[in-house]
DNA sequence: AGTGCTGTTGCGAAGATTCGCAGGTGCTAC
DNA sequence: GTAGCACCTGCGAATCTTCGCAACAGCACT
């Protein structure tokens, strides 16, 4: 359980205090297979260590923390629930979610490169455009299921 | 008040009933000179009509709604609020919200319709690029007051 | 104009997320 | 190893948003 040296070196890198609580939840959300709710990870770091007693106050700010600190993206798409997934370094890919079924899929968008060299250009902005969450219609739902969405 | 017919026409085109809560939620958005929280519009509405009594429910779903029929779009920053504006037909930007100081700017990015034309090929996702919401760094925070942001 | 079907609304409750505060604990300096 | 500072945590409360249900009201048809 603490044997993740690259989360303890991640965490007190970026000047953060490394804590019980952080190696634990960002362990579990790291060896999660997909992403997960902030209740599925304290599920989860309880599930591992029953002793575990750890606060979803604590679960919330400590992916806050790492979404800042890069190292977690937070998916908040319309079902209500954000969700959230382990940065591997150096990856980079997108999300589009249907906002008719509600399934999220995983895309990897060259183009969206270039928009953060014209984000930088125009406004001086850091953009983080890496683990973005789009909005759409997927192939499905626009067959004729999606309503009227119709453009 | 009633006087919207592009309102009333948008609605009803999309197989919406024309509500007169609609009509002054949407409208009140559509007049708003920046982004408004659904308490905002609420109290818009009410100041406008101390006589409309519309529920604070209704409008979240009625902005839900014209969000879903590409009338309004939704920003959920990390403020915790999410904030709506109108779209003007035709137009299309892209706001960059910092994640320092909380302040959202307009931009108008070319390169993101060549991400929905990639979407599109890719995963047959039928993606909603314009008006999205993207987090970052504004200048000034990157500055130095950022804090442990840095990459 | 009247009638009926079904989408909408209002209300209250539930769920998700953030905030404030007091106490605990990691890290640094001795 | 100890002391101290400031960051973190846990808890409970506040806030924002969504949900479920019964009543209401558009819209289409007569």
């Amino acid at each position: 359980m603490s044997c993740e040296p690259e989360i303890a070196q991640a965490v007190r890198d970026r000047g953060r205090r490394l804590t019980i609580q952080r190696v634990k939840i960002l362990s579990a959300l790291r060896h999660a297979s997909e992403h997960q709710s902030a209740e599925q990870i304290l599920a989860h770091v309880r599930g591992d260590d029953p002793l575990a007693d750890i606060s979803l106050s604590t679960v919330y700010r400590t992916l806050e923390t790492a979404t800042a600190l890069r190292l977690a993206s937070e998916l908040r798409g319309a079902s209500g629930t954000a969700l959230y997934e382990w940065n591997e370094p150096g990856t980079s890919h997108h999300h589009v979610e249907c906002r008719s079924c509600g399934r999220t899929e995983s895309v990897e968008l060259a183009s969206l490169a270039l928009a953060e060299a014209e984000i930088r250009e125009h406004s001086g902005f850091e953009a983080d455009i890496r683990h973005l969450s789009i909005p759409g219609l997927c192939a499905g739902c626009r067959g004729g299921a999606g309503g009227a969405a119709g453009e």
